[in-house]
RNA sequence: GCCGGGAUGGCGGAAUUGGUAGACGCAGCGGACUCAAAAUCCGCCGGUGGUAACACUGUGGGGGUUCGAGUCCCCCUCCCGGCACCA
């Protein structure tokens, strides 16, 4: 259907004004709810997510990059003619508001809800396409009381339980604290040397689906193998044995076993000692009329319960003068207690091998314990391990050293322990999950109230649900030194559920990524006052796409996906998993800037208040500071960050340039997934491009209305460009869709309007063409700057609304190419270029390469002794 | 320590399946316009040598596979993310 506009009467404004452009945009939008999210089965659904904001206070770049990745995608998908969802939210529960709370003595509910009203502001100046009748914040009632319904069924289901647990307790303050208050060792206000503490705490069964957690990735094709590798690594399923060790009243005191895990039953002849973690009842029992090893236990308790700190510090170890036996041998293997054995992986002890095992080696290379080889690449080739490790000590082979099990191989020899072990009844092959189960208890206010009950008759009783929600009292006053909760009696005191007598409420609260686990269902059924979920959760679920960052690889992503399976068990939906494509984008950062202080301290500035000087090809050569003109420590790019002063605030690059300007930016300077350098002069470029398109748009509908290209005889230059526009056409569908790569989309259309203004625009066909081009710029380039799209589509189509079209499709007939570009190589070096026929045979694009005057030069008449012919690419000659 | 990534001009990045290394943008240099500046437009722009044509060299370092390697394999260095109570 040809398509002619009316003349118009009123120039377009060649000087773009993003201000004004993007305030009527957004108006609009708001007045006609364009984004408002309604379920329809006309057209496919596509629910589009990026991770919840943390309300911290304003809006960083990191927000930026992620909202705007998001918004592409939906966007994208919309033009495409999907039925779309993007809702938005705030996880609104966490450490910051209490910190908040103790530094500026104002409540962290209050602090909560202004940072999420400043923020939902600075986040609607974006433009992005939200349906805010969706918003949902973790800290309100409605929300949370779902989740206590959701505890206390599983709690009657057994997949919560109770027990103790380690955490890092500071002992001057007295109080818990997170790994991320450890400092050094040390508590961050206090300073105070921080302690292992056992408390009592409530546990999610998350091991319960370690299997479908750990199979479920498989169904994810569209999940990034990188993330779904971490998370196997994560869940870490073995395979291997359970080895009995038994002692009795001569050796230790008593009868029993020690059990340890291994995934090399093959080594267990080689196995010279045990060592069990210091919380061991064996370590225990050892220390109980041994005070040096009593010490060396309360030594072990010492530092943080974080797994990077125990895995990093020095291995130390100290015998018990304990010993087991051994089960094959009944050999007395002595009883170690090693910092490097973790209590909560297996059974908190584990058999040594030194010969074969790294860190059995160095230990017992530090204490002088023996080493026997059993293992050898093959039984003619067996010298023993040296006094240096090697990786191939490691390794398996064949088993030597080993009575009856000479010989055999890894397989073979761990079937024929573990067979043993089991009639002895000292053993048995089994799985192990590296993954634990998930500890929700925090000992802090701001976060969801656990729904339990302590009764001193009836024990643990969830709260039933005509008393839910337990409600979070607002005006209270944070110390930092224990949870506010469990100093209000108004709030702890209760009578027992089951028996009405005197009984005390749980102070304790949830662990935020239980809030965050789910809050993507709720978004489906976020008006729903009878459940959790509704009907509506099973028609949007699951997630068609979810972004965010790639430090949430691993736990809100597994946590996430738990939840999916508990919330499906429960009968709510019945999807499998919670995202189907995951797209996880790189850290914004930006260069640091210093002065030494002496003393190690150093003054850090702001990349605005800093001039970067460069010599006369452009390398940066030193920097000053603005206001004192002398010069500062160029320091290196890294994450923006409160520490290193060096974040840019993305709200004033909004108030200059326009939200279009920012996206642009944030869009092109590199692909979502990798890492993103802040830099002042790419806005100013991103904003030259945006001129530059709005000002061509301009001299062209202000020379007169014209029709789009409908065909008719082209100039080879014309012809060109639309073979230029119509492969931009597919390659920029293919960066959007499949490729998610952004900023090369944004380069093809950056080279179009290159070629745009190098065209001669003085006929009407030409005119003709150069419309085309600008009515598929406008919606090419929509999903990522919307605002002026929008803008120069209603000039270029006036009287239709960009909204309503549909994605361009490349007309093939403007691809079609009769000739083709190939390079000629020799010995693989490129020597020249030649144009040939699209249909020419092998024999004669050879021909062609090899008569051409650069191959005879370097052939200098040798007989070529291969061709390599890739037809479209290149021809190499072999001499 | 363990798990997962990354390294390409002065800078951000491109090269999609092993086939033209440096698209696009920034910075810089030269020019046009201007009384001047800004803005805009045009040109140049990895390194070395050469007036030039051109040659050699070049994708963190070392080795390998291949007609051909930024891309695949082995070893190494440095940087980043995660490690279960930061979110």
């Amino acid at each position: 259907m040809p398509l002619s506009y009316q003349s118009h009467s009123i120039q377009m404004d060649a000087h773009y004004q993003p201000q004004i452009i993007e305030t009527q945009a957004q108006q609009t939008w708001e007045n006609q709810r364009t984004y408002k999210a309604v379920e329809t089965t006309d057209k496919p659904k596509y629910y589009c997510l990026s991770m919840f904001p943390y309300p911290s206070g304003k809006l960083h770049m990191g927000h930026v990059r992620n909202y705007t990745i998001g918004d592409v995608l939906a966007r994208f998908h919309r033009l495409k003619g999907y039925n779309v969802m993007q809702p938005m939210g705030w996880d609104a529960f966490g450490l910051p508001a209490e910190n908040a709370a103790i530094k500026n003595h104002v409540a962290p509910a209050a602090w909560t809800y202004d940072n999420i009203a400043h923020m939902r502001t600075q986040l609607k100046r974006l433009g992005l396409a939200i349906d805010w009748d969706r918003e949902i914040a973790t800290c309100t009632p409605e929300y949370y009381r779902w989740e206590q319904w959701l505890f206390t069924e599983l709690f009657r289901k057994d997949l919560i339980y109770k027990k103790t647990a380690s955490v890092n307790w500071d002992p001057v303050d007295n109080t818990v604290l997170a790994n991320e208050q450890v400092i050094d060792g040390r508590g961050w206000r206090s300073g105070a040397l921080v302690e292992k503490r056992d408390i009592p705490m409530y546990f999610m069964r998350i091991t319960a689906y370690a299997d479908e957690l750990l199979s479920g990735l498989d169904e994810l094709p569209q999940w990034p193998e990188q993330v779904k590798t971490m998370q196997r690594n994560w869940i870490g399923k073995s395979t291997g044995c359970e080895v009995h060790f038994p002692y009795d009243v001569t050796s230790v005191g008593n009868t029993g076993v020690l059990k340890a895990y291994t995934t090399r039953p093959d080594t267990l002849m080689g196995a010279t000692y045990v060592a069990v973690a210091a919380e061991h009842p064996l370590a225990t029992l050892a220390a109980a009329n041994n005070p040096q090893l009593a010490e060396f236990v309360a030594e072990c308790k010492r530092g943080s319960v974080a797994e990077a700190d125990i895995a990093t510090q020095a291995k130390l170890g100290m015998a018990t003068g304990l010993f087991v036996h051994h089960p094959l041998t009944q050999e007395k293997l002595p009883v170690w207690v090693a910092n490097y054995v973790l209590m909560g992986y297996g059974e908190g002890a584990v058999m040594a091998v030194p010969a074969h095992d790294a860190r059995d080696f160095e230990f017992a290379l530090q204490y002088q314990l023996p080493m026997k080889t059993v293992i050898a690449a093959s039984l003619d080739n067996s010298t023993p391990v040296g006094t240096e490790w090697q990786d191939s000590y490691g390794e398996h082979g064949v088993c030597i050293n080993s009575g009856k099990y000479d010989g055999m191989d890894f397989a073979t020899a761990s079937t024929a322990i573990a067979s043993d072990l089991s009639a002895l009844d000292l053993g048995h092959s089994r799985t192990q999950f590296r993954l634990r189960d998930w500890g929700i208890s925090r000992q802090r206010y701001w976060g969801c109230p656990i729904p339990i009950i302590h009764c001193p008759s009836c024990g643990d009783v969830p709260v039933p649900e005509d008393q839910l929600p337990v409600i979070l009292p607002e005006n209270v006053v944070v110390t930092g030194a224990g949870s506010p909760l469990a100093k209000m009696p108004e709030f702890f005191e209760c009578a027992c559920p089951q028996c009405g007598g005197a009984a005390r409420r749980e102070t304790d609260t949830m662990d935020t990524f239980v809030e965050s686990s789910w809050y993507y269902a709720r978004y489906a059924s976020f008006d729903s006052h009878n459940a959790m979920l509704d009907e509506r959760a099973q028609h949007w679920l699951p997630v068609d796409q979810y972004i965010g960052g790639i430090e949430h690889a691993i736990l809100h992503l597994l946590y996430a996906r738990f939840f999916h399976k508990l919330m499906r068990d429960q009968g709510l939906f019945t999807s499998n998993e919670p995202f189907t494509r995951l797209l996880t984008q790189g850290m914004v950062i930006a260069p640091t800037f210093y002065r030494d202080l002496g003393e190690g301290k150093k003054d850090w500035f702001n990349p605005a208040e800093v001039e970067v000087r460069s010599d006369e090809r452009g390398r940066p050569l030193d920097a000053v500071l603005k206001t004192d003109g002398l010069p500062v420590i160029i320091g290196g790019t890294e994450k923006m960050a409160k520490s290193k002063n060096n974040g840019v605030d993305p709200q004033t690059l909004i108030d200059i340039y326009g939200a279009d300007t920012a996206r642009l930016f944030m869009m092109f300077a590199a692909p979502p997934d990798q890492s993103l350098e802040w830099s002042d002069a790419g806005i100013e470029g991103a904003h030259r491009f945006l001129r530059r398109l709005w000002k061509l748009c301009a001299e062209h509908v202000n020379a007169g209305a014209i029709s789009a290209y409908q065909s008719g005889d082209l100039t080879p230059e014309l012809k060109a460009l639309r073979l230029q526009l119509h492969s931009a056409i597919n390659k920029i569908t293919d960066d959007y869709a499949r490729r998610q790569t952004f900023n090369t989309a944004i380069a093809a259309v950056m080279e179009l309007l290159n070629s745009m203004g190098k065209t001669n625009t003085d006929s009407t066909v030409a005119r003709s063409v150069i419309q085309e081009c600008l009515e598929n710029i406008s919606i090419l380039l929509a999903p990522i700057v919307p605002h002026i799209c929008g803008a120069m589509w209603h000039e270029l189509c006036p009287g239709t609304d960009l909204a309503t079209q549909n994605w361009p499709q490349a007309d093939e007939s403007a691809l079609v190419q009769d000739e083709v570009t190939m390079m000629i190589q020799v010995n693989g070096k490129l020597r020249g270029e030649m144009t040939v026929s699209k249909t020419a045979d092998k024999a004669t694009i050879e021909q062609i390469a090899l008569t051409h005057e650069l191959v005879l030069k370097f052939t200098a008449g040798a007989t070529p002794k291969k061709i390599v012919v890739v037809p479209g690419r290149l021809v190499n000659i072999v001499i």
